[in-house]
DNA sequence: TAACCGATTCACT
DNA sequence: GTGAATCGGTTAT
């Protein structure tokens, strides 16, 4: 809202506890990416937890530690960027302590002025139709700021990087609703978790899901 | 060192 | 709504 709350980190809690609890926090967040053109910024407003060694639906699922995963493992407000299907990139918010493994999947952003997506909408390589189209799904958000895996392990709580995250509209002044996550059917009793959330409404969400219900902030 | 497959997207009907 | 594209990471020889 007010433009007094930029530049603020986020509490530094928010990164150090599960992701189950950072994931909806997280949403109203501002992301800011820097590149030589500027500065762009946007409002998270999709996320999914991906949380500790037991969830099947995570890439550390049962403690796997490869060069891959190793991000996950570092401590809380680092970003993990991977590529997905040979041509995509997702960015996620790692959590936690280090050696525990959580990370914040950011599925969709909006961008904040019609500048931001002026510079967004020159990254995309196709034509934009709905808002949807710029940024709303985890490979999409990656293509429009510019993200790709020389940001894997980047500092998201420290301003002034290639890629940080800075406070912006408490989400609990937001319409938040949680549902299962995408596409992870071989997550087996992991698949049907609401551990997606978004906020109603917004146009950038990439699918909306009638089932969704209202977060209860605990 | 080879086979398998994905936390997706886009063009097309 | 449906199906092809596409290649690095993981796992198993």
């Amino acid at each position: 809202m007010s433009s007094t709350n930029r530049s603020l980190p986020l509490p530094p809690e928010l990164y150090k506890g599960t992701a189950l609890e950072a994931a909806p926090r997280l949403l109203g967040q501002h992301l800011v990416r820097r590149t030589e053109e500027g500065d762009i910024v946007c409002r998270i407003v999709e996320t999914e937890s991906y949380g500790g060694i037991e969830d099947k639906g995570s890439h550390a699922y049962n403690g796997r530690r490869t060069a891959r995963t190793e991000v996950m493992f570092s401590s809380g407000g680092a970003a993990y960027v991977y590529l997905i299907y040979g041509m995509y990139h997702c960015l996620n918010v790692v959590t936690g302590s280090v050696g525990d493994p959580q990370a914040v999947l950011i599925r969709a952003v909006e961008p904040l002025t019609p500048a931001d997506a002026e510079r967004m909408v020159s990254f995309r390589s196709i034509t934009v139709k709905r808002p949807s189209d710029l940024s709303g799904g985890p490979g999409k958000l990656c293509r429009a700021l510019q993200v790709n895996k020389s940001h894997n392990g980047t500092r998201l709580d420290v301003s002034g990087g290639p890629l940080w995250i800075e406070q912006g509209t408490d989400p609990a002044s937001l319409d938040v609703v949680q549902c299962p996550r995408i596409n992870i059917p071989y997550a087996e009793e992991y698949a049907g978790r609401p551990w997606r959330f978004y906020i109603r409404d917004n146009p950038y969400v990439s699918v909306k899901d009638p089932q969704a219900v209202p977060l209860i902030w605990l």
